[in-house]
DNA sequence: TGGTTACTTGCGTCATCATGCAAGTATTGG
DNA sequence: CCAATACTTGCATGATGACGCAAGTAACCA
């Protein structure tokens, strides 16, 4: 059975890891630390599924509200999250509403996929004609 | 302008987070914190990033060229990738070869994006009839 | 068989960070 | 003006984890 692969298979592989390493290309910019280490934590992503899910703004104490962990915490971690790009903050009196930055979120990890795909189909190893392989494209 | 919203508005927003956090959807399995702390290192992301642009397996001591650290932080960097399913590992003899899972890690940023999509257009901050942007998504 | 290569594992150290409590600030309502 | 509400910040603590060095293991070669 063929892989479809288009006649465009992406840049050419470098000669070795170190080549690799030097050169610049998307994916390294969207594999972001700062993104990945505001996901990194169990807690702060249950509140962040909760906000996703809410489907609406939310204030710090109504987040807290699902949460087993101190009110502090949870306004640490959605300032967290604000700071990191993942949510949108609004100060309205008193109240701080939170809410998910959707689009920007999806689009970013699409962004991510594509980029990955980009150099995925780019060395002999998604050749089916080659010993290929390599890189887990199969 | 009018931005494009498909009739069939995914699930009803929960009256309150509260609510949202007992629901269970693809898009808490999917915001999965070992994944993210996976990719929260710079060190293993760059050790990523060059395996990804190599477009083919590599030795540990391929990568650890490209890398200022020591042999045995890649080693460890690296086995930790496969273990979070990120990597291919592969032993030959007495060499590791290690090669990313790209069309593994691509479905999962597409489905995590997909997953959230869902609910970001399931509240009536989505209708531009309504008063809405409270999840951002705009 | 003995040495080299390739990787793994143990250990100590240092930094980061998640958490809870308590105190502080700022806004609102009576 | 005072008290309650909503959030922020400081601080101590405990846990996790990244790192380097050194020792260990396993495969290969001469």
């Amino acid at each position: 059975m063929m892989t479809q692969v288009t006649k465009h298979a992406g840049p050419k592989p470098p000669a070795s890891p170190r080549h690799a390493a030097r050169r610049r290309a998307t994916v390294d910019k969207l594999l972001d630390p700062d993104l990945f280490k505001a996901l990194a934590d169990p807690t702060r992503l249950k509140l962040l599924a909760c906000l996703i899910k809410c489907g609406r703004r939310c204030s710090v104490t109504e987040v807290a509200e699902c949460c087993s962990v101190d009110f502090s915490v949870v306004a640490r971690h959605l300032a967290l999250l604000a700071r990191a790009g993942i949510l949108d903050a609004e100060k309205e009196g008193r109240t701080m509403w939170y809410a998910p930055r959707c689009p920007d979120l999806c689009a970013r990890f699409r962004a991510l996929a594509d980029a990955i795909e980009v150099w995925c189909g780019s060395a002999e190893c998604c050749d089916p004609n080659s010993d290929g392989g390599a890189c887990g494209c199969r």
